[in-house]
DNA sequence: TCCGTTTAAAAGCAATACTATCATATTTGT
DNA sequence: ACAAATATGATAGTATTGCTTTTAAACGGA
């Protein structure tokens, strides 16, 4: 099985998961990216990773920071759709929110349903990179465009359970924006600043339980 | 009164506070960054607007990011300073933690003690860049030279608080960090990306009920 | 007044983030 | 099968960035 996920389409100038060259910068983007650190990744070094032109790739992302963008649409569709995937229409909200929170903090494997993308060298650049998709002066106009519009589904969607898990609780986007960052910031801390952390590197269960207890014992009813 | 912070003196190569030009440095510094953003600042563009020159501003700090490192850690000192004058020796763990947490969240005003520095610009300024001090390939090398060490210090001030009201609670390190990280996070989130957010622009009475719900219904004994 | 330090001014340099041009493939519609 | 349209690769070029070097004037203390 093959599949592609439909992102906003302002993300590209050319859908790059339609041609050889587009799935190759793909696949490359994120391996260099992952290697090298988002502010050393340059388009020209990609170009010559993957015998390519600088220009050509300008032909599908305007700029680099368009691409990081792409590759974190990319990576919260995909955990979207895990999400669906590990829930049904028939579990009380309750526990989809639990599964919702295990796909959080899970650790990534690759998914061999999308062979061009290395899930889990992008779950290490969203981890590092994905707040510099919208820490830029450009941040209104890309969330116009509608550039975040799968992280805010997540978030809209957990939030949602929340509401019926608890209605009186008033913080519910908050709550999920909250863990879906430290989901990420904790395993960054665990490996490079770990006195602001009590996780262990790599301990994604011990992560699990301190979002799970922080989630629950916060929207307690 | 005019004080000054003793910050790691490996953040520069001369002490900004203690010459007329560096203490320009530090405000322009923060005026263009807060008016330009971190990206788009650079040496050139502050040395022509202070009249000075480029190379100079090069004898003070070593490159424009570990200035922003200096900027960060002036900060999170002011802050832990804050604590200290809101808390005394004499009250119950759950009263300090309860101020700590309006410091954290507090509406930021200019504190005339430091007449060189813009404290609601460099508010701002932390808001948007501070995850980039430490979003870098130097993580480990910035944290080895003790860089973040006001950052760290205010995280173990509050766990510490935390262990002493809730000896049980198993991640009070991670429960800091992530609401230090939030409580600038949801200000930023309710100015751009308002849908992951229950918090209005600029209030910050609403900003602390929400930490404070968070905190203590999580290390509730 | 001399010595050392601090600064401004100017120039230079390699790298970055693009853009432009053009020739050659490759695909596509008929 | 063939012309037209499009995608790519090769090469070059530009403005800006991040930082270094050199030089000389200004300042400050002993």
């Amino acid at each position: 099985m093959a599949l592609a996920f439909k992102l906003n389409e302002n993300l590209y100038l050319r859908d790059p998961q339609d041609t050889e060259l587009g799935r190759k910068i793909i696949r490359h983007g994120i391996d260099l990216i992952d290697r090298l650190g988002f502010e050393q990744f340059t388009f020209r070094k990609l170009a010559e990773e993957i015998g390519s032109a600088e220009a050509s790739l300008y032909r599908y992302f305007e700029n680099k920071h368009r691409f990081l963008t792409y590759l974190a649409a990319w990576y919260w569709n995909w955990t979207e759709y895990r999400m669906d995937l590990l829930t049904h229409p028939t579990q009380p909200a309750e526990e989809k929110l639990r599964w919702c929170l295990r796909v959080l903090t899970e650790k990534k494997r690759n998914d061999h349903a999308f062979g061009f993308v290395d899930e889990e060298a992008l779950y290490r650049i969203v981890l590092t990179e994905q707040d510099k998709t919208w820490l830029t002066k450009w941040v209104d106009e890309d969330n116009r465009s509608g550039f975040f519009g799968g992280y805010k589904s997540i978030c809209k969607k957990m939030s949602d359970l929340i509401r019926l898990y608890n209605p009186e609780y008033p913080h519910a986007n908050s709550l999920v924006s909250t863990v879906m960052m430290t989901s990420l910031q904790q395993m960054f801390y665990s490996d490079h600043l770990p006195s602001l952390s009590n996780i262990s590197a790599n301990d994604h269960e011990e992560l699990y339980r301190f979002v799970e207890h922080l989630v629950f014992s916060a929207i307690k009813k």
